[in-house]
DNA sequence: CATTTATACTTGTTGACACAACTAATGTTG
DNA sequence: CAACATTAGTTGTGTCAACAAGTATAAATG
């Protein structure tokens, strides 16, 4: 009996208890590997991961018309889901890439927008990202990452 | 033009700029919502996903007639690089799910054991685990998981 | 065999995360 | 409109992770 490339990895002999089990593990294993990678390019640019999902939010909100987002909305639209925006949003402060202002017609909500100084970092940081996703995944074709993708999809939808 | 799932869940109109980043950002959004779910499992067993996975090791170790692990064997076993290994075993020594003895031959390595009311936890964590799974990725057929580990495998070749 | 190098951790420190409790502002309802 | 519920965000606290520096032991080298 061949092992697969996982139990390789981690050295076990064993099967996993069922295909959901290994595909879960191999998730894990690919994202921690890849995320690693990528924690540490971001590091390079002064930002996390988290932060950067943050700015690129707010990037993307100003280039389709809204100058600001409400603190819960960009929360709701990282991709990891992170409980504590506001510490988050914080260090993005403290760091000079985003403001905060309070709303009027709203006082409990609290506006947050990109500075000119993130935007240039964001642009500064775009070719580089797109070449270090290259190096990571580009070994595959277009249509493995498709299909990649697709089940991944298909894997959170029972969420 | 329809927008992917992914766009949909974080309110992105822009295409994403090349297959690769929606492969990675879909494996994070992916895996963030799963890896919660199975936190929040593990957690009503008083141990991490990150403990757990490390009295998996001892255990399919033991069951391979190896009583116990030296430290780093058990690092380099992990689905996760995670740096900090020493503290992670310290808290589950303090717990008393590990037992930790230096080698004699060796005096620089410290030999790690579960304790049997360690491997009693996993016992009575095996079937509600399955069942956690079977839950989250039951509804995709065995041919899709197959496809979905091999590519996440493939994915991760270059690293 | 003394000195350097490598190994196997350990410790210090800083920063980030997670959960819950809290505050302030706004809606809702009898 | 007073009382309760909801929403938006903040703060407190403990735990955990990341990086670097340190310690003890063993191996390698001149």
């Amino acid at each position: 009996m061949t092992l697969s490339l996982l139990q390789r990895e981690i050295k076990q002999k064993r099967p996993f208890a069922s295909p959901e089990v290994e595909a879960y593990l191999n998730m894990a294993r690919t994202f921690g590997l890849l995320a690693c990678g990528i924690e540490r390019f971001f590091k390079d640019y002064g930002v996390s991961a988290a932060g950067y999902n943050v700015l690129r939010i707010l990037n993307g909100a100003k280039r389709e018309g809204d100058d600001a987002l409400p603190t819960l909305e960009v929360a709701q639209r990282l991709v990891s889901p992170v409980p504590d925006v506001t510490r988050l949003i914080d260090r993005l402060e403290r760091d000079g890439f985003v403001t905060r202002l309070r709303s009027d017609e709203d006082r409990r909500v609290v506006y947050v927008a990109i500075t000119t100084q993130a935007q240039t970092l964001l642009r500064k940081m775009q070719k580089p990202l797109a070449e270090h996703h290259k190096a990571n995944l580009g070994h595959m074709s277009k249509a493995e990452l498709k299909e990649l993708t697709r089940l991944l999809e298909k894997a959170r939808s029972a969420q």
